[in-house]
DNA sequence: CAAGGGGCTGTCA
DNA sequence: TTGACAGCCCCTT
């Protein structure tokens, strides 16, 4: 179909991340085919609707740490959803090198 | 039609 | 090592 917005360019990229791997901004708009849009990136998934199938909880920034505000209602969710995927959190963060998903 | 903002990123000190 | 700053582009008023 005409997915005649980036929006749905993302969408089909984060749904393509298998459990128990994550990705960054950068990096999903990259595979976009749009390197500097890491940006937009974060505010489609904010703007996503509450009954997306999206998994924007595999999604993090570049250091390997939930964009939200550390030990917020939305951050300890997402922490949550990733744990039950196995990954492992060592302190408010945890290895991106070990879980980033390779493509 | 024009202006502003955003769940980021990479570089520099 | 951690902290601070500016830039990138698209969507919604």
């Amino acid at each position: 179909m005409q997915t005649s917005s980036l929006k749905e360019e993302i969408w089909q990229i984060i749904a393509a991340i298998p459990p128990g791997s994550v990705s960054t901004y950068g990096q999903i708009a990259r595979l976009a085919g749009y390197p500097n849009h890491a940006r937009y990136v974060g505010t489609t998934l904010k703007n996503l609707p509450h009954d997306s199938r999206l998994p924007w909880h595999r999604v993090v920034n570049s250091k390997g740490q939930l964009s939200f505000t550390v030990h917020s209602q939305p951050w300890l969710k997402q922490k949550n959803r990733l744990e039950a995927e196995g990954i492992v959190f060592l302190g408010d963060s945890f290895s991106l090198k070990k879980f980033q998903w390779l493509n």
